[in-house]
DNA sequence: ATATAAATAGAACGTTCGCTCTTTTTTTCT
DNA sequence: AGAAAAAAAGAGCGAACGTTCTATTTATAT
C-alpha cells in the first residue's frame, strides 16, 4: 500500500488510471464536436476532421498558456499547428468560437468523470476522499484546460460566463452534499459548510494555478492529494473519527 | 468582543484602520513614482502629476480587471481616465512600463505593510493569526491590483516575472517561518511546514480571486478571517491548545 | 496684460490583427 | 489515368492597435 493512502478507497483510481480515462476522452470529444458543428466545420470527412481538431485545440492550449488567449494571434496558432489560415477556418467559424468549444467540451470531460468516481464512493468519508483525488487528477491531466478556462473566462460572452459560473458552483455542491452527508451520519462535524467546500475547491485550484510551485518543490500530485485529505479530515472530523 | 474573535491577537488592526493605511499608501506611491521616474514623465509640476498617476493607476486597474489589460486599449484607458492619448504618454513610456509600474508600487506597499503587521505578534499563534487577517484584508482593499496582478504576470518581461514569483515565496517564506517558531515553541504540529503554508496562500488568494462568490454569500472579510484561522489552528494545534 | 513655460489634444503613421477569398494541392472515385 | 470533390494555402482587406508629433489650450510669472 502506498504511503499516507488509506485503505477506505481502494476503490478510487490510482493517477496513471486516470491518464488513460482523460486521453480516450479526448478523441471522443473532438468526434462529438465535429458531428455538433456539422453546419459551421467546412470538412466532410471524419478522420481529417477529428485529427486536425485534436491538434488545433492541442495547440491552442499550449500558446494560451504562456502567452494568453488573447494574446495569441491565428498567425501564432497556424505556424505552431502547421495548418493555414485558410485551414484553420474550415474548422471554426472564429476565434472566439475556439475559446467557446474549448471550454464547452472542457467542462463536459471533467463534469462527466467527477460524477461518475465520486458515485463509486459509499461512506462521505470515502466519497470525500475520491472527490479530492479525483478532483486533483483531473485538475493535473487537464491542467492546461483548467488554467485556460480561469484564465479566459473574462473574455467569454455574458452567457458563456453564466455558464462557467454555475459549473464552479456546481463543482462546490458536490462538496457541500457530501459534507452534509457527512454531518447528518455523525461522521463530519463542520462549523460552516459552505465555506468549507469552498476551500477544498481553493487548495485543489491551486493545483494547476501555481503548477510552477509544486513542480519546483517536486511535489507529486498523489502528495498532495494525501496532504490535502489529512488536512480536510482534520477540520471536519472529530479526532477519534480519523484513525485508520 | 466580536464574534469569533479570539482576545489574544487585540493588537492586530480592524478592517477599518486597514482601509486607511492603504488610502494614504496610494498617494505616497504615487509621489514616488513621480519622483523616480522623473526623466520618462514629462511632467514637471508635482501636484498636476500625482493626481493624474492616481486617476491612470486606478483607472487602468478598474479596465484591467474587466477586460485584462492586453485587451484595454490606450484609447479605452484615454476615454476613461478623460486624459488623451498625449496626455497619457506623457506619464509613462509605453504600455508594457505602465504595467510594471503598477506591479512594482503594488507589491511594495504590500510588502510593507505585512511585515510590519506581523512583528506587532508576539507568539506563534498571534502572528500566524495576524498575518493571516492582515494578508486578507490587504487582499480586499487592493483587490483589484492583486487580481491584476496575477491575471497579468504572464505579459511581463522574464525579470518581471520572476520579482513576481519571488514577492509570492517571500510572503509564504513568512508563514513558514511562523510555524517552524510554533513547532520550536511546542504550541504547533505539523506533518508538512511547506505544504501548509502554501495551503495558506492558497486559501487567502481565493478571497480575491473568487470575489464574486463570496459577495453573492454575503460573506463578510472578517468571517471569511475568522473561518480561516480556525481552519488552520484545528490543523497546526493540537484541540487542547486551541481552547480559547 | 503679455510672454513663457507646461500640459493637453487628437490627427497621423506604421504595424498587426481577425477574417475572407481565390488559387493550388491533395484525395477520392470511376 | 483522369475527372470531380475535398482540403489547404496564403495574399489581401479593413479595422484597431501602440506610439509619435505638432498644434492648441491652460497655467504661471513678470
Amino acid at each position: 500500500m502506498k504511503k499516507g493512502r488509506t485503505e477506505i478507497s481502494a476503490a478510487a483510481l490510482t493517477y496513471q488510471e486516470f491518464r488513460n480515462i482523460v486521453e480516450v476522452s479526448m478523441e471522443k470529444i473532438c468526434r462529438a464536436v465535429f458531428h455538433e458543428n456539422r453546419d459551421s466545420i467546412k470538412i466532410k470527412k471524419e478522420e481529417v476532421a477529428v485529427k486536425n481538431l485534436i491538434n488545433i485545440f492541442n495547440t491552442t492550449l499550449e500558446l494560451s498558456n504562456t502567452l494568453g488567449f488573447q494574446a495569441m494571434s491565428l498567425r501564432d496558432l497556424s505556424r505552431e499547428s502547421g495548418l493555414s489560415m485558410g485551414a484553420l477556418y474550415s474548422y471554426f467559424t472564429g476565434k472566439d468560437e475556439l475559446a467557446k468549444i474549448i471550454q464547452e467540451q472542457g467542462r463536459r470531460i471533467i463534469g462527466d468523470i467527477l460524477k461518475e468516481q465520486v458515485e463509486k464512493g459509499e461512506s462521505p468519508r470515502e466519497r470525500l476522499q475520491i472527490a479530492i483525488r479525483a478532483h486533483l487528477f483531473l485538475n493535473e491531466v487537464m491542467q492546461k484546460w483548467f488554467y485556460f478556462s480561469f484564465m479566459e473566462a473574462r473574455n467569454l460572452s455574458r452567457a458563456e460566463q453564466k455558464l462557467a459560473i454555475e459549473s464552479e458552483l456546481v463543482t462546490e455542491s458536490m462538496f457541500i452534499d457530501i459534507i452534509e452527508c457527512g454531518i447528518a451520519r455523525g461522521s463530519f462535524r463542520v462549523s460552516n459548510t459552505v465555506l468549507t467546500a469552498s476551500t477544498i475547491k481553493a487548495v485543489l485550484q491551486d493545483w494547476y494555478l501555481k503548477r510552477w510551485k509544486y513542480l519546483r518543490r517536486k511535489v507529486s500530485v498523489e502528495e498532495y492529494a494525501e496532504f490535502i485529505i489529512s488536512l480536510i479530515e482534520s477540520f471536519v472530523m472529530p479526532k477519534e473519527k480519523r484513525a485508520k
